[in-house]
This record gives structure tokens, C-alpha cells and sequence, in this order.
DNA sequence: AAGAGTTTGTGAACGCGAGAACAAACTGAG
DNA sequence: CTCAGTTTGTTCTCGCGTTCACAAACTCTT
């Protein structure tokens, strides 16, 4: 099934209503319509029908789409019903949170190690683990066929942990470093850069309170 | 002078920009081509200039951009040349790493308080600052005109504390929580979503190594 | 069984962003 | 001064994503 590829704003969104998915769940509701579906996950209903129909045609017409089913449409469209061994490099303050994050541990993601540089730190437990040391990487990756790795060091270092991530056969890298990784056309990085979204916010914020650098009068 | 509204994928563009001409800087580099800064940003050199190109003409044909003269007119234009004082609710295991994060302490913006509910953590210190009650929020985001609040709480909390903010004046909210915010049209919501982005690499991973979901049942 | 009421899936129109290509503008040498 | 070389700013085209609007399909009542 699904030999068409999904677009790629649409994968972007599955998490948004895997997430909706389950809030339902928990709430106990087994059924619910695309308008319903929508709001919980803060999109047009449109467009969450129309992300959905790339899946396949998983709703019934009149009555709307079946929560648990359709939970694991999108959970097997993801891959979440695999499973995802992870290693994150890096275990300051931001990699400690990342351990401890139920949303990593949980959901077919599982930590299998923590690595850090910093000798003085081995064999200090985080979330169950003990920090081992970076040199380990490649057999670590070797040993529990790791194929996502996240890097959560100081930006000086992310692009050797990178090449080092690559070296060892790592193909999907979260990077959490304020630094542009540069990577084999084969692997594939996602950057989550704290700083910047908060820039965003304040782009938006000057705007709404300044008018911007300069206000709306546009000279006809 | 920007009259014109800026396209939200540039402004998203502008920090990644502004990163690469601090790292430029550092290494004493005072003049630099579009291409050059491409490279260090990451984006095709054509999409830099016509980004650039809807801030105004800093650059000069022939020659290239001085860099510290673009590093300053992208701040003025994000706005990071004023201080914004930030709020950050829930001091778990990412406040903690977000209250220590340099980007955030950084470049205009000033963390004012951390506020958590959990009565056993008032007092302690973190990241140079004493965590307070959540219910002084109000009264601090009064004193200090705070604009931009950040949400590291868990998803059971987000709304309320969100409304709380919202109460209280703040009008840009950075959501950490994996839950939907609702707000008000004029209040501002970005959301970061840890897992998520694993997800989205999951799903790239799966279609990288099994060129789909479960080929179960595919003819051969 | 038929019709009224819902709700999905999709075709079509529209707008935005990406990238190529080029004209305008600057530098420097002769 | 003129011409060759370089690099920006902009125009144009194309493709993707969003949204509207509606037909198809299902349920329920009478």
C-alpha cells in the first residue's frame, strides 16, 4: 500500500494528530469527524482530510473516522510500530532533559546509550543509563543497529560528532546544536534551533507593537 | 525602510543568517559574497540574496556585504537591538537546560524570573536566578514589561498556564509542552516539538531502508 | 424503501516560495 | 576613459501546499 509518496508538509503534521489521536483516547471517545479531529490538532479540517486521504481511505463517509484504527494507520504510516534504538551524544543540561523526555523513551523510540566526551561524567546515571564514553559510538551503533542519532553538544563540537555519527553508520541526525551540519547526500538531518524560534517570536512581537521599523503608511 | 511585510520563510531564515555572520566574525572576516555566506548558512545562494533583498539593499554589487554592518540590520530588523525580558514556567529537566541555554540569555533576550507550582522547588537556584511561585507571574510580568513567555511545563498543565499568560499581558508564547495551545487572535504561538521531529525522521528512515511500510502482502 | 441529514474524499483555483537566469552596478587594470 | 570581471538585486517561471466547494457514500427516520 501507499506507493505514492506523501508530501512532505503532511508528514510533518502526522505527530500533530498522532497526538490528537491519543489525547481522544484517553478521553475515552472512539469516534470522531475531521472537524472534531481538526481542532484538537490546530488545523483546518480540509486540510487534515486531505493529508489523511495520502494515507489511504481510512474515515467512513456520514460518520467520520474510527480513532483507534486510524491511530495505528498513521503509527505504521510513521513507523512507530517498528523499533527505533537512539543514541544521544552530548548529556549537558539540554541532553539531560532529552533522557528524561517521555516523548523519546516512549512511542517505538528507545535511548540506548549516552555519550559523552567528558571523562569526569562516565558512569554517572541519567534516566537509568550511564554516561559511556564517545569513543564507544561506532560499536554501540554496530552492536543495536542504531540508525537515529541526536546531538545535543556545544556547536564547536557538533560537526566532528556528526562526521563520527556518519563514520559509524548513522543516517538520521536530530541536531540540537546552534551549528549547520554538513552531512552525504544519503543522510538526512533535522535541526531544532531553540534560539531562533524565540527571534521568530520577537520579529512578530516588534511588529505588533512598533508597527514594525516602520509603520503601515505606505505612500499610495 | 521595510514597508513590505517580510515572508514568513525568510524571517524564519533571518537567525539561521545571523549565526552564520557571528561565526563569520569570530573568524575576523569582515566582507564576504553571497555565495560565501550561502555556504555557511546552509541555503541556496539565490535565496539568500532575494531574502536579503526584502530587507533593503545592504549589499554592494561587484563586492559582496560587509558583515557587520548585515549583522546589524537583520537585529534591528528581528528587533534583538531592544530587550526583551522572557518568563520561563516549569523548571523540570528542559527549564532547567532552556534557563541555562546561552542562546536564550543572549542576544537581546533576558531571562526575568523562572516560575514553577511546585512548592518544594521555590528558592533554589538556577542558572543564577531563584525559582518562584507561578502565582507571582502577573505581578513580574507587570514590573518588568515582559512580552515573551516560555511554556516547559507538562502537556497537563500547558493550557492553563498558558491562559494565566495570556491574563497577564504576554502576547508571544514559545510552547515546549506537547500540547495544542488555544489563544486569543492577537496572542502569538510558536510551538517546538521534541518528538515530533524524532518522528519525522523515523518516517524518512523507514522509507530510506524499507522503501515503505510493511511490504507485508506485496506480490512478488 | 426513500429521503433528509452528515461527513468523507477529491477536483480545481489560488497564492506563496524556490530556483534559474539576467540586467544593473561596482572594481580595477591598462 | 574604457573594458573585462565580479557580484548583487530582480524578474520570471514552475511546483508545492492550502483552501474552497461539491459529489459520493453512509446513517437514520419515517
Amino acid at each position: 500500500m501507499s506507493p505514492t509518496r506523501i508530501p512532505e508538509a503532511t508528514v510533518a503534521r502526522l505527530p500533530v494528530y498522532l497526538r490528537a489521536l491519543n489525547a481522544l483516547l484517553e478521553g475515552d471517545i472512539r469516534t470522531c469527524s475531521s472537524e472534531e479531529l481538526a481542532t484538537a490538532a490546530g488545523v483546518n479540517s480540509a486540510k487534515l482530510r486531505k493529508d489523511l486521504s495520502h494515507l489511504g481511505s481510512y474515515g467512513t463517509r456520514g460518520v467520520g473516522y474510527d480513532v483507534e484504527y486510524l491511530r495505528y494507520q498513521i503509527s505504521r504510516e510513521i513507523g512507530l510500530t517498528q523499533d527505533w534504538p537512539v543514541v544521544i551524544v552530548g548529556i549537558g543540561n539540554l541532553g539531560h532533559a532529552l533522557a528524561n523526555y517521555s516523548g523519546f523513551s516512549s512511542r517505538g523510540f528507545r535511548t540506548v546509550a549516552l555519550l559523552d566526551a567528558d571523562t569526569s561524567r562516565h558512569g554517572e546515571l541519567v534516566a537509568g543509563l550511564q554516561i559511556r564514553p564517545f569513543t564507544e559510538l561506532a560499536a554501540i551503533v554496530r552492536e543495536h543497529g542504531v540508525a537515529i542519532g541526536v546531538i545535543a553538544t556545544p556547536a564547536a563540537a557538533a560537526q566532528s560528532v556528526c562526521d563520527s555519527m556518519v563514520g559509524a553508520g548513522i543516517r538520521s541526525i536530530l541536531n540540537f546544536a546552534p551549528s549547520v551540519l554538513s552531512v552525504p547526500e544519503e543522510v538526512d538531518v533535522r535541526m531544532v534551533d531553540l534560539s531562533s524560534e524565540l527571534q521568530i517570536l520577537a520579529y512578530h512581537e516588534q511588529r505588533k507593537s512598533n508597527g514594525g521599523p516602520d509603520l503601515e503608511g505606505v505612500p499610495a
